[in-house]
DNA sequence: ATGCAACCTCAAGCTAAGTTGAGGTCAAGC
DNA sequence: GCTTGACCTCAACTTAGCTTGAGGTTGCAT
């Protein structure tokens, strides 16, 4: 192994497919932490390639990258995050996919008897009624998530 | 029946739960086309009520405003959607509703496959790369809709 | 005929997850 | 030792779906 193995910005951005703009808004972010050269050019870790690829598939998940910054929290920048890491992680992970899941099943199962009536009745529709369970959180009515 | 049935956008506010601001908003995208007084005040027909509850349930389903326009573009302005007219709608909805499903029980198959392994290799894991194919279409990774 | 709540417009602000551009610096090969 | 591509910062822009605020007008009840 080379000694200096840390990785100026565009090749991390080629390592990970992610681009050079979005890796130093992680960094504003506080999701990654490079090193500087002494001419303020950013240096990263080998295993940042890593935790950038957890980054992205963490999202992909549909986590948002303060929910993923707290999961990160517990891993020490420089390590990669782990099979045990992962498993904690993604334990969380898969709870919330059950639950987008179920909710997606509950409107679908609502929508069939709404195809039916095609009522429309506010306050008395189910899919409306449903609706409203998810939709807080926000400002406004807001997309299923 | 009164023969004045226009209502101010408060009063349409109040019936649908939306914000004062929401309606105006909506306005504004070509969602409603209320009528206007002498004084330039909106007056609302009762068929907006409707016409308001079913925007706010295919949002919920995941619909932007502007599909939802499009899907309203077939309605007259003054008429209430019919059963007709919401089986149609429904359809597609539904279509889409079942392909999120789908995407999603793909991803915690992937996931379970992952906790296992905990690789996180990119490229070659199936979770990155099932990740791929829906966060196309936007600018740079995108969360799971 | 007057008071005041409800209405009006227009502009700016919010969040998320970045991109784009201007203007300037660094570092590596020749 | 100079050129050139990769890097730097900072600010402004993007989309969606609204909210908030300023400053002004309307319309209904008394």
């Amino acid at each position: 192994m080379k000694a200096n193995d840390l990785l100026p910005i565009g090749d991390l951005a080629r390592r990970t497919g992610l681009s050079v703009s979005a890796i130093r808004f992680y960094e504003e972010k506080g999701l990654v932490e490079p090193h500087r050269t002494a001419g303020n050019q950013r240096r990263f870790l080998r295993s940042d390639i890593r935790r950038l690829s957890f980054i992205l598939i963490a999202q992909k998940l549909g986590l948002s990258l303060s929910e993923i910054e707290e999961a990160l929290a517990g891993l020490p920048q420089g390590r990669t995050p782990n099979a045990a890491d992962w498993k904690r992680i993604s334990g969380e992970v898969k709870k919330r996919i059950d639950a987008q899941i179920a909710a997606l099943e509950k409107v679908r199962e609502d929508l069939d008897g709404c195809i039916g009536c095609g009522c429309l009745s506010l306050k008395k529709c189910a899919l409306y009624n449903a609706g409203d369970k998810w939709g807080e959180g926000g400002s406004g009515p807001r997309v299923l998530r």
